[in-house]
DNA sequence: TATAATCAGACAAACGTTTGCGCACAGGTA
DNA sequence: TACCTGTGCGCAAACGTTTGTCTGATTATA
């Protein structure tokens, strides 16, 4: 049987009401029961129970964490555990548990979430929104805290942490830009992810305030490399006349796969085509060419992520909405400036 | 206000005890009151507290998920994410949440589990235990099912899953064996670290059935090719004149420091040094060359661990106690057959 | 027809805490 | 002496379920 607070309340002569304010330091216990009261807490092992503390506190020092088609999927980008590791940091420090939440096939995002908020089991939620979601809809219990990871578009109301995609998208083009490139292909677009939607918008900025014309058809939404329209789409294009002499790729493993297929068609990167890619993984790191990418630091995002939520949950004041974690562009092998 | 068992009570004109069993579908009552109850469950979009729930019936469709040092170091490595996706599929599918432990500088590995058992927060426990640790004196619950992730030195009655590494250790060796390699070293062992110490018996096994002497000062303890001790070590072996001409590895990312060493020295994988490692990472696959690599398949052994766990929570008969899980020698292109 | 057996559902205790309120006792003031 | 004010602690309700036991009604048995 483990110790309850009965047993602490029996053995140190006071009744269970006193053994918990004494444990919470109130200062309604004299300092001779208070310390009393903790020696005999100490000596039987007493922790108390988390599920009666959370069901009448309504408080669990649990923040819901869940990851778009549940950790089963997301786990295979590398991305994901660095953000966890960046959360893990904070919840540890603070003595959190992190709660996975786990939509599969059966069970949609939509309705873990909901099971999860309304279990009772978590104080706090922190969402990876990769995709846009009606997440009004998702939150009977208006009072529970939600803080996203991922740009949530046109609703400004909520708190979140985020790269700015717009300004990375628009950096990893200007790159090229001043390396002399001018036919620059963008490579993983795909609307449902405003990663690359905001990138998408970055890189035609950026052309434009070059006044370079952009061309749509090299706007390729190609997230799986290996199979087949995408690899012929893109096949196509570089084997034009005009073909782009750089690319801005949305993902390391999306990079290595087009650096493959380009050697299929027996051009090189950097010397024929220059790549920057997003993600800065240690597949690309030690990718040959060493791919030159940006890092929105996944790490850090989760890290601000956690604090932003731990404030809300514990009613601390916050000024900010919102904060953008600044992206870094490591630069390696897989562009070439191009001759004048 | 959250729906309750009472609002839906009252609204269905039953009492609260009926609910519960009605969404129990207990037979004890009729299908009319059965239906009725549903109906206006589903109506309020009811769901239970599973806080409440859980303190009654002491169980709470949660796993504690304890790595070592806490998620934060942990998820560093593409091994462990791999691991939790493989026990977040059967996770998912069993309707099971995971709860991820957290110990960190102030709160040993050892006080986070104990916390996480007596919170009452969760009905099973998997242990990713890479040291070995005073396991019976964590579980003062003796009915907590526990499992655990790896081999647990000296406790043959525990329940486990396990790469044998014993048996990819002298796997390894014999790989390098057959392409007549004989001075072979061996990288990254570490006597805290029981995966090391057993594939360290099996590549003393391999080399002792070919009669090939073993040299202990070929066992290098190295983990971080990059700092100064190990690295002036290293680079004395491979300088001397009967230098080793294959490695057995302990993890990828080590082979590829230990390979950018070797071509400081002048020395290229896999022409002068060939190179077999462990857990064929992606930054391993894409590693010029690519690494010859030895996968044990993390994502089963966390799919197998949870299976195992379930199993015992909800009292199934299981005969094993343990399952092994197959490892896979990957070939790439850091061996080469030495000539005859 | 009386009695036992069965059935459907209600009642209430329990899980282990927290917390608002009440009460006794002490000391100070009138 | 009588009254008020604090101080320190206990009592009991509450959180939202589950589950053992009880009750009243129906049906079967003698």
């Amino acid at each position: 049987m483990k110790t309850t607070i009965k047993d602490v309340a029996q053995i140190a002569q006071v009744s269970p009401s006193t053994v918990s304010r004494a444990l919470q330091n109130n200062p309604r216990i004299s300092q001779e029961v208070r310390d009393r009261v903790q020696t005999v807490a100490k000596e039987l092992d007493f922790r108390p129970n988390q599920m009666a503390r959370s069901l009448v506190s309504r408080q669990s020092r649990i923040v819901g964490v869940m990851f778009p088609g549940g950790a089963t999927s997301s786990m295979g980008h590398p991305f994901y555990p660095a953000v966890l590791r960046g959360i893990g940091q904070v919840a540890s420090q603070e003595r959190y548990h992190m709660l996975l939440s786990t939509g599969n096939e059966n069970l949609s995002d939509i309705d873990a979430v909901k099971d999860l908020v309304n279990s009772g089991y978590i104080s706090g939620l922190l969402l990876l929104a990769a995709q846009n979601s009606p997440l009004e809809d998702l939150l009977p219990n208006q009072s529970l805290p939600v803080v996203e990871i991922g740009h949530p578009q046109g609703a400004e109301s909520r708190y979140y942490v985020d790269t700015d995609n717009v300004r990375a998208g628009q950096r990893a083009t200007e790159y090229l830009l001043e390396r002399r490139h001018k036919r620059i292909l963008f490579l993983g677009y795909d609307s449902r992810f405003f990663v690359t939607v905001d990138r998408r918008i970055g890189y035609e900025k950026a052309l434009k305030e070059r006044g370079i014309e952009r061309n749509p058809e090299w706007v390729v939404q190609s997230r799986f490399i290996e199979n087949s329209p995408d690899h012929k789409l893109l096949a196509k294009i570089f084997q034009g006349p005009d073909r782009p002499t750089a690319v801005v790729s949305m993902d390391d493993p999306l990079s290595i796969g087009l650096i493959g297929l380009l050697k299929g068609l027996g051009l090189s990167v950097p010397e024929d085509v220059s790549v920057v890619s997003f993600n800065n993984t240690a597949a690309g790191q030690y990718n040959v060419p060493a791919l030159t990418s940006i890092d929105v630091d996944p790490n850090r995002l989760g890290l601000y992520a956690m604090q932003m939520l731990l404030d809300r949950i514990e009613g601390r004041v916050i000024t900010p909405t919102h904060v953008e974690v600044p992206f870094l562009l490591i630069e390696r092998d897989s562009v070439a400036a191009l001759g004048k």
